[in-house]
DNA sequence: CTGGGGATTGCCT
DNA sequence: GGCAATCCCCAGC
């Protein structure tokens, strides 16, 4: 199994599941990621960099190994982990995770909330780690462990992307089987029945 | 310049 | 399960 940064260079839906165990680090919290969602370049309707450069999507056509963070539904942000060769535009949505360091200091940001939904949804997650857009660009490297040992297949489940209108049938959400800090699957109100 | 929509969340019934 | 909050992005005129 390759390392950082490496790893990001395999195909983004191999890179996802290899992220899953790794140990994420900012602002005082770590967080152990359970909940992951490919999303690749240039070839893929649902992902941000579908129809090409933008200034918002600038940092995912950079090198591999940042962190690409967007404003969402007006109030939160989301962050990535921009993987691929320089160019390919692939990144990684971290959706989901449990915070292993710095307690304390998630709980302030989260308001109270339960330990185990303190990182549990990609909105949630960047709040607890105080990622912003200040944060779109940086470097990932010091601030990412890879898992000791991977997360062995048969702990992990694929499906749907979660929210996305398109590409709806391409299962490219992958979490921990049974972690309870994993987010409840909502699939997208104008995604295809079933 | 403008307007429709979005990789969400949490509170409401 | 329904829906409001809230504002940036970008396609299109």
């Amino acid at each position: 199994m390759p390392g950082w940064p490496d790893v990001l260079l395999q195909p983004v839906a191999e890179v996802a599941p290899a992220l899953l165990g790794a140990h994420l680090t900012h602002g005082g919290v770590t967080v152990r990621l359970t909940e992951v969602e490919a999303y690749d370049g240039p070839d893929d309707p649902a992902s941000h960099a579908y129809r090409g450069l933008t200034a918002r999507n600038a940092v995912m056509f950079g090198p591999p190994g940042r962190l690409y963070v967007y404003f969402s539904y007006g109030m939160h942000w989301c962050a990535n982990v921009v993987c691929g060769p320089d160019g390919r535009a692939s990144a990684v949505l971290l959706r989901a995770g449990e915070v292993v360091d710095g307690l304390r200091v998630a709980r302030e940001r989260r308001g109270g909330r339960a330990d185990v939904e303190l990182a549990r949804g990609p909105a949630n997650l960047t709040q607890a780690l105080g990622i912003q857009r200040h944060q779109d660009g940086l470097d990932l490297s010091r601030r990412v462990t890879l898992a000791v040992s991977p997360v062995p297949p048969e702990h992990i489940a694929s499906g749907p992307r979660v929210g996305v209108t398109l590409a709806h049938d391409v299962p490219w959400r992958f979490w921990v089987k049974g972690d309870p800090s994993v987010s409840a699957y909502k699939r997208s109100p104008r995604a295809p029945q079933g």
